[in-house]
DNA sequence: GAGCTTCATGTCAACGCTTTCATCGTTCAG
DNA sequence: CTGAACGATGAAAGCGTTGACATGAAGCTC
């Protein structure tokens, strides 16, 4: 059985309670009676029950976070900004994969709260008006990464501006000679980021005087099959509405894309210039390396658990809540031609 | 505030107990009892705290999962296996990274054993004898998983039979013609795996008569970038000490080979094939795709979860502790050429 | 109809902590 | 020298469950 804190308590002579503040408010405990019970835990190797303190304490020191699929190649990326800033406070996280599904997602704030986290951080899917009730009735604190909320609960979001980010890209493109830019584009459920980046791509070519033609976009589902199949379909068309650029909504889709490419005899970039959007670790390990735009994701993550941890401690002011932009990167590399 | 056992009972118009074992063994309460709690939990939209059950009843129904590190790319494919498991048996994960150190993974075996974990999977750097103090005390069950034990505390381990599976990988490459066969192998602290695979690769080449030489194997941390230096210098000594194939530890490494040789001005496979190993997602991604041996993650993780929760339910018999290893399999892609 | 089971439920003591409140010296201002 | 203030500690009451045990009402058997 596992030493409990009366265990040390009895060893070193003192009650539990004085144990307990040794251990969480050590200024309070006269220094040599600190000492014993240290050394009384060190020989006990003891180790506070996370369990009983959360009961006791109404916490759990654990932040739930909550991703619409963990084979996402983005999640990595964001979990380390995640854990990280979590270890800063001494925070452990519970991880809850809703599959891409709402019900799930659901059922993972359920049972988040069922574990008392002090936080939940939710990714990605936009948060619709059918999350309300539960959201009312929570609680908890929640923030929303990589996506922001359509619901009626205010709620914080922290994530990049897609539209300009996309914009950006278009004009990146545009620099570089091409005036022909197709893009295959993001389409899921609860997917506002899919529609945003379009938008920017509309609102690029609006404004360097591009005229914006359907035929030129293609939706997939984010995934590399997804990517590959929209440009088999933009390829099918390529007589009638040419392009020599293609800018897509993620880097496993520009994958698709440029191996969909290859297939058909095209050399990337020399013969058609491919953008991602993400800046995932695989796009400088691919040939040719990926030019894409960089999602801050670290600091994404640790931003949300910083802002989670303060609303912990004190409810948050209606003016801190809400969308939160941070900055987003070009990051120049091989797969962009310069048609000048 | 939420709601707890007690206002449900007192809804309900039953006692605490009542409820609980409404919960827990609905066949022990009158059909009519139970509906009528069901009502009130529905009605309270009440979500039992999981903290409080797991100290009440000294289980967590949590398993613990220590990594080395989230970024590994074969991380997300392990714990699509072991989360799909763990949710069949109604446990949550809870996630601990190391960051390769080993104070971090002791560190992780206390943090978790606090939290009343019901076992712990450990994954992928092999088991000290300096773990065995820890594992002694711990008093969990504990399961490893991409790796072995080298302590003296018995555990058990689900992988793969690494020396055969690099064994396979040589026999393949002969099978296609190649006798110069390099070797990009893995090395890190603690990292068992790394010498099994070479072992591997010194079986092949034994078998099937060809020498082995030190200057055609190099070694990296398994990561893009020591791929790419490993290949370097194989390429430095090419003149010399020739080869047409080279095998490597990883697949993330033997994404970097190829981008090396791409540098340098060799074509794979035409002029120099590459294998990988892992089969990781990307794997079908790149171009080449990568042939490579997969690893079976996802039932390794299931397989760990299994067994863990079988433990944790009637201690396992001596016979029950081992190595159980799990069939790899060779995925023919595009990155080796055949030479007949 | 006495004595047994059986079934449904209630009572109450844990589980291992934290946290208020009380207690007991000490110190210090006036 | 008195009383207030302070610092260090202990006692005890929870926190929200579960689980062993007790209770009481039926339903049996003979």
């Amino acid at each position: 059985m596992r030493a409990t804190i009366r265990d040390v308590a009895k060893a070193a002579g003192v009650s539990a309670a004085t144990v307990s503040r040794a251990l969480n408010r050590p200024d309070l405990v006269d220094p040599e009676t600190l000492e014993r019970v240290r050394k009384a835990m060190e020989e006990m190797s003891y180790q506070p029950s996370a369990i009983a303190r959360g009961l006791s304490a109404r916490r759990s020191d654990t932040l739930g976070l909550i991703v619409p699929g963990i084979t996402d190649f983005f999640f990595n990326e964001l979990y380390k900004g995640i854990d990280r800033a979590s270890q800063q406070y001494g925070m452990k996280v519970l991880l809850y994969d809703s599959e891409h599904s709402r019900e799930r997602a659901f059922e993972g704030f359920s049972i988040l709260s069922g574990y008392q986290v002090s936080g939940i951080i939710f990714t990605s899917k936009v948060v619709t008006e059918d999350y309300d009730p539960i959201l009312q009735r929570l609680n908890i604190p929640v923030v929303l990464t990589l996506t922001q909320s359509a619901a009626k609960t205010p709620l914080t979001a922290f994530r990049i501006d897609e539209v300009r980010a996309m914009f950006d890209v278009v004009a990146y493109l545009v620099s570089r000679g091409h005036r022909q830019i197709a893009m295959i584009a993001g389409k899921l459920r609860d997917d506002r980021t899919g529609e945003l980046r379009l938008e920017g791509y509309r609102e690029g070519l609006r404004h360097f005087g591009i005229e914006y033609s359907e035929a030129r976009v293609e939706f997939g589902q984010y995934r590399f099959d997804d990517g590959y199949q929209a440009m088999q379909r933009l390829l099918d068309r390529i007589r009638e509405v040419p392009f020599t650029a293609v800018c897509t909504a993620a880097d496993e889709m520009a994958l698709g894309a440029i191996r969909c490419l290859n297939d058909h005899g095209y050399r990337v970039p020399d013969d058609i210039s491919v953008m991602g959007f993400d800046d995932l670790p695989i796009a400088r390990m691919v040939t040719p390396r990926l030019t894409t735009v960089a999602q801050p994701f670290h600091e994404i993550g640790a931003e949300a658990v910083k802002w989670l941890v303060r609303a912990a401690s004190q409810p948050p002011s209606p003016s801190e809540i809400g969308d939160y932009l941070l900055p987003h990167r070009l990051v120049e590399r091989e797969s962009v031609r310069s048609m000048n």
